[in-house]
DNA sequence: TAACGCGCGATATGATGTAACAAGCGAATG
DNA sequence: CATTCGCTTGTTACATCATATCGCGCGTTA
């Protein structure tokens, strides 16, 4: 297990670039064209904390020299997500860059803060394995390996929390 | 860890007569009230083997004496959802009647099968363990305890394993 | 240079979901 | 019984998400 919801303080710069450096290297080892524009994409995935709608995507990138067409965006969206580069979070019609690459027996698991949207990828061998054995119990081959999980961040349940004790208080 | 995929031969007027018998009793008990409305589109739901989008269901409405337009279908999906009579597959944008009631602190998990598109609803304590100790490592406090999982039923991976070695046969 | 594949632009359309407001209807209240 | 109230439903309009299709430009390759 890793790789919970990033500290509010990190160098989120840094982090792009290390993302943007490990897709070309990946796009490059595998044959497969990184273009502009689909690094545009991806790139504005990787800024965002939290996942974004594809036409979120064509806003961000209306701001800049060159706008991008929705119908472009989601070309660009579905190579990233075939090269494994973006993940999309069904349950929001989101996208989302991926932070790192996937061992195969894992299991990919996506905690969604409902409050403050962020995200956490974080993978699990015990979930893997006892997912197997559940679905194995009725013939089942499980193929996406992808889980999106629903509910409240560290944070935001503190605060959460807070909120509650003092309308209690005010009442 | 229960109900896998329903057998091809079952009887399934059966199965719909007596969800539809439990959503009577389940609302009576909770004082809120299963209108013919919201009656006609969970059987809609019921009667069905795969899940239905919500448009679907009013086509398969509009069929019958008295069609129901596309709001009302979503209202009553609405009210069927908050009072777990039926779910929605986020990664297919469909629902699906809830063919058992839930425990609180398991996890109910829907196999999709890609090729037949029938769903087997199975739970597990076991990967709810796993789920809250994977979860609880970044502080994360899981609300939503449905996961999906696509994949392969057991008929489907042998008709696949058949098609595949045929092809390999004729080439 | 000609043929080709691929990425991309542009326009249209389809699929899915929500907002807002009015009308019906039954239960509670006076 | 009439009134009021809240919940359910109808209706229209609109917002959001995604795909289909056609054609152009550009680099590769024969």
């Amino acid at each position: 297990m890793n790789a919970g919801f990033p500290s509010l303080d990190h160098d989120h710069k840094r982090c792009v670039a290390d993302a943007m450096a490990r897709a070309d290297e990946a796009c490059d080892a595998r044959g497969v064209r990184l273009t502009p524009l689909r690094r545009r994409v991806l790139q504005a995935l990787a800024e965002s904390h939290s996942p974004l709608g594809a036409y979120e995507i064509v806003e961000r990138l209306k701001k800049t020299r060159e706008p991008v067409p929705a119908m472009s965006v989601y070309r660009a969206l579905d190579f990233l997500l075939a090269e494994g580069l973006a993940h999309r979070i069904e349950s929001q019609n989101a996208f989302l860059a991926c932070i790192h690459g996937h061992e195969t027996d894992e299991i990919v698991l996506f905690l969604l803060c409902e409050r403050c949207k962020r995200v956490a990828e974080v993978t699990s061998g015990a979930l893997g394995r006892d997912l197997s054995q559940a679905t194995r119990g009725v013939g089942f081959s499980a193929k996406a390996r992808v889980l999106e999980v629903s509910g409240l961040c560290n944070a935001c349940k503190k605060t959460e929390a807070r909120v509650k004790q003092s309308q209690g208080i005010s009442r």
